[in-house]
DNA sequence: TAGTGCTTGTGATATGTTTCACGTGGCAAT
DNA sequence: ATTGCCACGTGAAACATATCACAAGCACTA
């Protein structure tokens, strides 16, 4: 269905085609039809060429001496990323970061919806935010084969984490974004993602600590020049 | 101060450095002192050449034969990453998400601690969360250079994000830890980092897309020789 | 002191990713 | 048609990162 990879894109490509897939949806509310490598790199933070190159990694979607047309390439996207076939997530933990994911319109707006919530604490389980009914831990398996749920969300706290993803995983979850800060072990079949608020604060921390030692060697004012970082 | 950097360390390294620190802190409470890269990679994660090579960026740390010493490796880590310097950090945005970060006790227990939280919501302003109390946004500037701060987190919506980031640089925050899904453009002298829900959520549907394909093509029609995965 | 066993630190090597530079196809206007 | 220009797609080069493999160094023993 979707065109032949002539190799296999690195992780950061496809990271970077989630950039652009938001990127054009933007541009597609603007009324913007025809975009070109160049634009659309000004827009995420990247160059040119290397919009080219992540989008060869898929196919050809442009014109020659054109650009893409906005909503085709979208389109693409969509379907490249896999989003449209609307996986259904499961929550685990619903503390003060839970909620807040629970919460989070950027999920239903990308088409991906909490549909099951779980807490191991029995004050908040059987109470509902935003329709999701939280249920206690011990019936994760049950939900999870009945709903075949294959994405989950782990917001638990770090010491429950790995115990938690073993229970998911053996309840057929295929997919972890892990919010706890701690390395998990999952099996070779499992796919894991991580958001650590720890390493992001610690890089941030290095680069700035970096950054004064250098102004501090070289006492000359930095010019104020504006330059897109993104990650 | 920190030992001789022989090359640049790549920005990865850098994050690895920090998984290495959080599990260095979990050794020492664990009462071991003494650990070897093999067993430091098996616990984060990575390779035992990698942790080696992540170090070699900074120093030479271990004993030969022995390994390493876990209270004083974890220390040079605290020296390189610029923990303990204690950057206060302020926080801009206190919906859902930015409510989970002020109660976040990652940050405290890694020696970061949001001091300052703004926002543009009357209905917000003034309400205590964690001993902090929400100024409203005409503060920024004033609070931030008062309190010397420079490190910010970024909890507000999309479409505010640009604008609000400009107040902070112009108010002279030097890092700024981003959760709107947008790409923020700030100065070169500005260190940025992303958390991008969207993304990570999308870079798995796609590798969940990707390994169901391969399932498909391994069970279905396809009878030639096809590549198992191990474990 | 010499020998053994172990693990670091690091050149050399391999792999992966980004950037460059240009051929190709496409549109518009003359 | 022809000309001129534009922007994509892509080999090849440059660069960055990870892995390998081993000499160097330390602890311990005899």
């Amino acid at each position: 269905m979707s065109g032949s990879p002539r190799g296999k894109a690195p992780q950061m490509a496809i990271r970077r085609l989630s950039m652009y897939y938001r990127t054009l949806a933007a541009l597609q509310e603007q009324g913007v039809d025809s975009v070109s490598s160049e634009h659309l790199s000004a827009l995420t933070g990247s160059t040119a060429a290397q919009v080219r190159r992540d989008l060869a990694y898929f196919g050809s979607f442009g014109r020659r001496g054109v650009g893409y047309e906005v909503h085709s390439l979208h389109a693409h996207m969509q379907d490249i990323l896999g989003i449209g076939e609307g996986w259904p997530m499961a929550l685990v933990g619903v503390g003060n970061l839970g909620s807040a994911l629970l919460a989070y319109d950027g999920f239903p707006r990308q088409g991906f919806r909490i549909v099951e919530a779980f807490d191991s604490d029995p004050r908040r389980v059987g109470t509902v935010i935003r329709d999701v009914v939280i249920k206690p831990m011990d019936q994760v398996e049950e939900t999870i084969q009945a709903r075949q749920i294959v994405m989950a969300l782990l917001a638990v706290p770090a010491k429950a984490a790995q115990a938690v993803t073993e229970q998911l995983v053996a309840a057929g979850v295929r997919c972890l974004l892990n919010f706890a800060p701690v390395t998990l072990m999952v099996p070779s079949h499992v796919h894991l993602a991580s958001v650590d608020l720890s390493i992001e604060v610690e890089y941030l921390s290095y680069v700035l600590r970096e950054s004064v030692a250098e102004d501090e060697a070289s006492t000359g004012a930095c010019s104020d020049v504006t330059t897109v970082v993104s990650n």
